[in-house]
DNA sequence: AAGCCAAGTTAATCGGATTAGCTTTTAGCT
DNA sequence: AGCTAAAAGCTAATCCGATTAACTTGGCTT
């Protein structure tokens, strides 16, 4: 019986790729199991079971969104620095869904939470984006949310095909962009 | 043994109000069940099982969703409007996460959906609340994807705790509120 | 070569959803 | 008032997925 050679960086790998194939809701224990070639409860040797798989996924996820977003903006500011990390924030959210799912209501225990960290890389991607417009100290953190907002409801609605109607959903964030980044310039 | 005088109507309410209280995660049949004075089995009587009660409290939660931007509107125009649409929809949610949450990423089968008319509900009474501004016929339809994705990204990402920084979030919302009507009129 | 630990395995257990089949209430009809 | 059939309940049984227990073995250390 030849060794599988998984470690928790696999399983949770793994995870987050069926996730983003079957959906949050259709990953199960036997499937990544299956998947990565071992029964089910030899997962456990890994993972501490559905709940710690979902939070190191979300932990995954947010790393990797940051990472797109943060490299996405180098070398831009304003206009395009905004338009890159938007497109990439979306981008990544549609090839992602799975995964990003597992980000969502996904709450920290502790500022030495993992989930804490990798939230906060994301976060810093977005700010470096508004260093690029004249926005008083005092605006930063509602500027901050306002971006965050509009990226998550936009590519989570998009995700979920809650945009029905028929105007193109490309242009509409093309659209959005060039909306905040006037709104932002006339601060 | 006396009859519960249960109807769908009465079991997807029960549904509603207890996902709000435990999260549409913790709702199980068995809980709702004992909620209504019932055994389990007597749940499948009135609704088709897990999934048609989670589309049902979903068809619920956008008619009420719907309801309460739609009157917290009357009488109100551009910016006034914007304001209360926007402060009924985010208190609307954050009053019923798990009704809200059931609504997300569940798509209507065909146009005759009761959850497509629910849902052109919701668009409908925040398309009033566009027609106070002077936008462009083209304009619109991005105007109101734009709308939708700010309100319910900030909603979503407050209920699910998303926000972790220090600054007021009520006053975050009150910002994002002037911003975007700044940028309506400006247009 | 002995021995230990991590990674696997099989066999149970447990909880929640769902189905089958039976009983009883109750609305509608005569 | 009495008949009857559908609706609304119930119990018992099944199924599936998560998790735990207890055993086995590969592979390295000493």
């Amino acid at each position: 019986m030849p060794r599988a050679g998984l470690d928790p960086a696999a399983v949770v790998a793994a995870g987050a790729a069926l996730a983003d194939e079957v959906g949050l809701a259709g990953l199960t224990m036997g499937l990544l199991a299956e998947r990565v070639g071992v029964r089910t409860p030899s997962l456990y040797k890994h993972v501490g079971g559905q709940e710690d798989l979902n939070r190191r996924i979300a932990v995954l996820a947010l790393h990797e969104a940051a990472d797109a977003v943060g490299s996405a903006v180098q070398g831009y500011a304003g206009r395009d620095a905004l338009a890159a990390a938007a497109r990439a924030f979306r981008a990544f959210v549609l090839e992602h869904p799975g995964r990003y799912a597992a980000t969502i209501g996904m709450e920290p225990s502790g500022p030495d939470d993992p989930l804490a960290t990798a939230g906060q890389r994301l976060l810093d991607a977005f700010t470096a984006v508004l260093r690029g417009y004249e926005i008083a100290e005092s605006d930063v953190d509602h500027a901050l949310r306002m971006l965050r907002s509009l990226c998550h409801g936009f590519a989570t609605l998009q995700a979920g095909n809650g945009f029905q109607w028929s105007a193109d959903i490309d242009e509409s964030f093309e659209w959005l962009i060039a909306f905040t980044d006037r709104g932002l310039r006339a601060m």
